[in-house]
DNA sequence: CTGTTAGCGCGTTCAA
DNA sequence: TTGAACGCGCTAACAG
């Protein structure tokens, strides 16, 4: 008789397909050692008592739970979002589960998360794009497998948006238009993706002496973008990148409504290509991050590991530069319309 | 010694604390019958070991996974995502797990996932829009315990949005502006979310005879929206109401090149409140729906049932009305740019 | 108050 | 080829 009420298990199988556990057990596992006969009596007693092995069980005995943890900082974040959608979608189709974690923003509940998750699970793909370095080359010892999204770490397997290069190819683009005067207008100051942008941008600025680029602190959201309009526009720069989208469209607003003709006045680029990107006005240039692919890479890579693959080199996916409306060529009124036109001079913060 | 290499068990801690293993698992789980003394060693031991009970094997042996599931049809979907943030830190304050699956819009899916899921947690959190009310209704039994999202089944804990009370306060909205010819772009025609909102509109009609409302069949995306703006103009109507933020935003986008005033010569209103809604030109008249809300809701409602509480009726979250910029009272040239004014003809699809 | 024992449900040796 | 017995790591009865 059933132990639990609900649950029907290996033992009731075996005394209704008339063998032994074992047989019931190697039979639905496929081992080929067993009596077709046999094994077609067991499949029917299985399926006549809507048999299935109970995953618990077998995860205990196994040692492996079919699940790996996903660690992201933010569930709000169209980025994690995108990332989470392309990795469970990935495991799915080899049969994994995952297992979500919302840290919160929280460095501490990030490392605490992993740590909780990874003992529930095969292994942990974490998002920490705030954790310090040392911090997170001391976690990732005990989290074993893991990878790594946006990050690195010696013997990690990882996968990786270039925000890099993504910058070079605007930065590229909008010299080409002849823009020599520009602005970045920064996000989270010690993050991981704003200093990679920053490191693009002082790698061409020493490439190109005649191009100034001011950096701006200013946020990662619209209302961020839109109050730096008027420095963005007293600075006198041709060209504005912003650190993503969000802040590029409060910039877009604001400056139009101020009078700024967008791109005649003003070039604007954004970064990640939001789903309304395409659909500001102007349409927003910008970068695409192929989140969902980075999700669905950091699943093959975990699965790797899982195979006993050794770690591969991290995987770099590069963001397409994607030119829509908001740049132009460099407008015979260069500078916008509170602003007189040429080099203005640049003040650096940091 | 350890059998794992990995995992230190309890084995290791009774023996370093020179008690049995059964007094260790007492004193970690806060059995009150244990020397403090020996809890002190116990607890010392473990430490030191850096030990933690092996979730799995507690799983087994007590029944239950601290792990719940929520399935969702597209973890790309907005309302989805906050669902899903909402319940993940509703659930992980109560020291719970959140397992998700991704149906891929897909019913087949949907059904398929619900019962594995279930299988390796201790309950499932059901988003299942598309599915048929006889399959659901046959689902969730043997899905116990379940709470279901935006639909309902006998006996079943459920939260849902309240679209027809949000859509009638749009109608209401409208109408005090004078507006008494109207369009409804209509979503996927045989959801839930859409059927709602079609309710809503009868009833308001009928309450109302002095007002025309035609649906005209769209879609859920932007493009959707953008392609319908020669079909609304035409339709004389002096407002539109759009399934969504993203129809509307279409919408609004295309009537506005089209050389349409929004909101003088039409109203537009969406629905979702999307964080871009407020961002648009002129910002979108739209309705909240309460997601993460409703996922925090969600969870609730499955912690009662964890604990033996008794299903309690549906939860019904009521959205609440947006009034933005795209909502103006009935212009005196109304009806739009290419077609008569007054009360046009209606005709009604399904 | 503590230790010994019996399972939780399964996969997998070991004999037969 | 099959069955009996063991153990995965832990909690909860049962004795002492």
């Amino acid at each position: 008789m059933p132990r639990g009420p609900k649950g029907v298990t290996i033992n009731d199988v075996a005394a209704r397909a008339g063998v032994s556990l074992s047989t019931v057990s190697r039979a639905l596992n496929g081992n080929p050692t067993v009596d077709p006969a046999l094994v077609a009596r067991v499949q029917q007693a299985a399926a006549e008592l809507e048999y299935t092995a109970s995953p618990v069980a077998r995860s205990l005995v196994l040692g492996r739970t079919q699940t790996v943890a996903v660690v992201v900082p933010d569930l709000g974040n169209p980025t994690f979002q995108a990332i989470l959608r392309g990795l469970s979608r990935a495991a799915a189709a080899d049969d994994y589960h995952v297992l979500v974690a919302d840290s919160a923003e929280s460095v501490d509940e990030e490392r605490a998360l992993a740590a909780t998750t990874r003992r529930r699970t095969d292994g942990v793909i974490l998002c920490a794009p705030r954790m310090p370095q040392a911090e997170l080359d001391r976690l990732v010892g005990g989290l074993r497998p893991v990878v790594l999204v946006n990050r690195s770490s010696d013997d990690v397997p990882a996968v990786r948006a270039d925000y890099r290069s993504a910058l070079t190819d605007e930065l590229d683009l909008l010299y080409a238009l002849g823009h020599r005067s520009m602005v970045f207008l920064s996000g989270v100051a010690r993050s991981v993706a704003n200093t990679s942008r920053l490191e693009a941008i002082a790698a061409f600025a020493a490439s190109h002496p005649d191009v100034a680029i001011e950096e701006l602190p200013c946020g990662v959201d619209f209302d961020a973008g839109a109050a730096s309009a008027d420095a963005v526009i007293s600075s006198g720069a041709t060209a504005a990148l912003a650190f993503n989208d969000l802040v590029a469209m409060g910039l877009l607003s604001a400056v139009q409504a101020a009078g700024c003709r967008v791109p005649d006045d003003l070039s604007v680029v954004g970064f990640d290509d939001i789903p309304f990107a395409r659909y500001t006005s102007p349409p927003l240039t910008t970068a695409t991050v192929p989140a969902a692919q980075l999700g669905a890479q950091a699943w093959a890579r975990m699965r790797g590991l899982l195979e006993g693959e050794a770690p591969r080199d991290p995987l770099w996916l590069r963001p397409e530069l994607v030119a829509r409306g908001t740049t132009g060529p460099r407008g015979p009124a260069a500078g916008g319309v509170a602003a007189d036109s040429g080099d203005a001079e640049t003040n650096e913060f940091d």
